[in-house]
DNA sequence: CACGCTATTGGCACCGGTGGTCATAACGAC
DNA sequence: GTCGTTATGACCACCGGTGCCAATAGCGTG
C-alpha cells in the first residue's frame, strides 16, 4: 500500500524491488497474456522477486492495476478544496471532477492503458467498486463540509454517487472513442444530465 | 443461473436441491459465521449435497446472495416499459426506479437482510458491480429506445449511471435508517439532486 | 419388470490467490 | 564486529473455482 517509500534514510534491509518495477513488469505481462492469464508467479519471476513479496507491495493481484490510488485520492481532495468558494456547490464539485480527469498529454497513453485494463476485465471492474467508494467519500466529505452536513447524509452521498456516475459514463464513452478528451466528456455528461432533468 | 426449473416433465435424474434451499441454508450460515467465515463446504454440508453441485446452481459463492437477479432485471424492464409515455423521460425513468424499489411489506425483512449482507461485505460490494452493470444496461436501453439513440451513447449511459447512483444513495441511507421507505428515499435523493443542480 | 435414455450428481485432481510463520539476508549505527 | 531493524523468500495450509468422469435415479417403453 504505502508507495515506494521516499524514506530519508533506510534502516534495515533495502527493498528488493519497487512499485514502479512491479507495475511495469505486470502491465507488460497483462498486455501479453491478459490479466487472468498472468499468474502471480509469472509476475514475481519477471520482477525477480519471491511471489510472497508481491503481497508486501500490493494487497492483492487486483490492486496492481490501480497503482498508488491513495495518492490520486489526495490529489482529488486537494483539487476540491481549491475550488472557488463563490461557485455554486454543484459547479464547484463538477469542475473538481473535470480537473481531476485532465491529464497532461504525456500521461495519457499510460492512463488509457490502465483504464482499458480495468474497465475491460470483469474481476477488475468488480474490484474497482471498492476504490470508487473511497473516491465517493472524498466528494461526499467536500459537500458535507460546504453544507455543514454529515458526510453520511443523503445529499452528500447522493452527490458523491452522481459525480462518480458522470465520471464513469465519461469513461465508457472514452473507451469507445479515444480521440475525445476525458475531461470534455465529463463536462458533456453533466450538460446532458442537467438538460435531461430540466424538462 | 437458471432458477429451479419448473420443467413440465423431467427427463433425467431429479435435482438434489433447489435454489431456495441453498439460499436458505446459506443465509443461515452467513448470519451465524459471516460471509467469509462460511466455506462452500459448510454450505454444501448444510444443504446435504456435494460441493461441486453448488456450482451448478450458482456460478460462484458471491452469486448466492443475489439470488435470481435475472428475474429481477426482467421486472425492472417491464416496469420501465409500462411507464406513461407522456411523462418527461427523466421522470418516467425515475418513477420506474422508485417503483422497482417498492416492496410489499412482507418481502421487506428478507430484502433488507439480503442487502445488508451485500452492502456490508466488501467482497460482495465488489461483485455487485457486475450486477449493477446489467441493471444500468436496462435503463440505458430504455432511454435509448425513447430517444432513438444507441444504448452506448453518452446520454443513455449517463442516465443509467445516474439512476443507479440515486438508488445506491438511497440504499446507503436505508442502511442507516431502516424505518425509512426505500422508495421514498430514492425519491428524496432525486429531489435533492434536482435542487442541487438547479442553482 | 427389466431396459435403456437422459440429466444430475458428486468425487477427485488440480490450479491460483491469499495469509501465517519463520529463518535469514542486508543495511545503519554504535 | 555486533546489534537492532527491516525486507525477503521459502514452506505450509486453506479456500474458491474448474475440468473430468463414473455413478445414479427417475421416466417411458416394450
Amino acid at each position: 500500500m504505502t508507495t515506494t517509500p521516499a524514506r530519508p534514510r533506510a534502516a534495515g534491509r533495502p527493498g528488493a524491488t519497487s512499485h514502479a518495477a512491479i507495475e511495469q513488469a505486470a502491465f507488460g505481462l497483462f498486455a501479453e497474456r491478459g490479466f487472468a492469464g498472468t499468474t502471480l508467479d509469472d509476475i514475481a519471476a519477471a520482477v525477480g522477486v519471491g511471489r510472497r513479496t508481491l503481497f508486501r507491495y500490493y494487497r492483492s493481484k487486483n490492486d496492481i492495476p490501480w497503482g498508488q490510488f491513495d495518492r490520486t485520492l489526495d490529489d482529488f481532495r486537494r483539487i476540491l478544496e481549491s475550488t472557488a468558494p463563490e461557485l455554486p456547490l454543484w459547479e464547484a464539485v463538477h469542475r473538481g471532477v473535470v480537473r481531476f480527469n485532465e491529464f497532461p498529454g504525456d500521461a495519457r497513453p499510460g492512463h488509457r492503458e490502465r483504464m482499458e485494463l480495468i474497465l475491460g476485465t470483469p474481476e477488475l471492474q468488480a474490484h474497482s467498486a471498492l476504490r470508487y467508494a473511497e473516491w465517493r467519500a472524498v466528494s461526499a466529505e467536500h459537500v458535507a463540509d460546504r453544507l455543514r452536513l454529515s458526510p453520511t447524509d443523503l445529499l452528500p452521498t447522493t452527490v458523491g454517487h452522481v459525480s462518480l456516475a458522470l465520471a464513469l459514463a465519461a469513461y465508457d464513452a472514452w473507451m469507445d472513442d479515444p480521440s475525445r478528451s476525458l475531461a470534455g466528456l465529463v463536462d458533456e455528461a453533466m450538460r446532458g444530465l442537467r438538460t435531461h432533468l430540466a424538462s
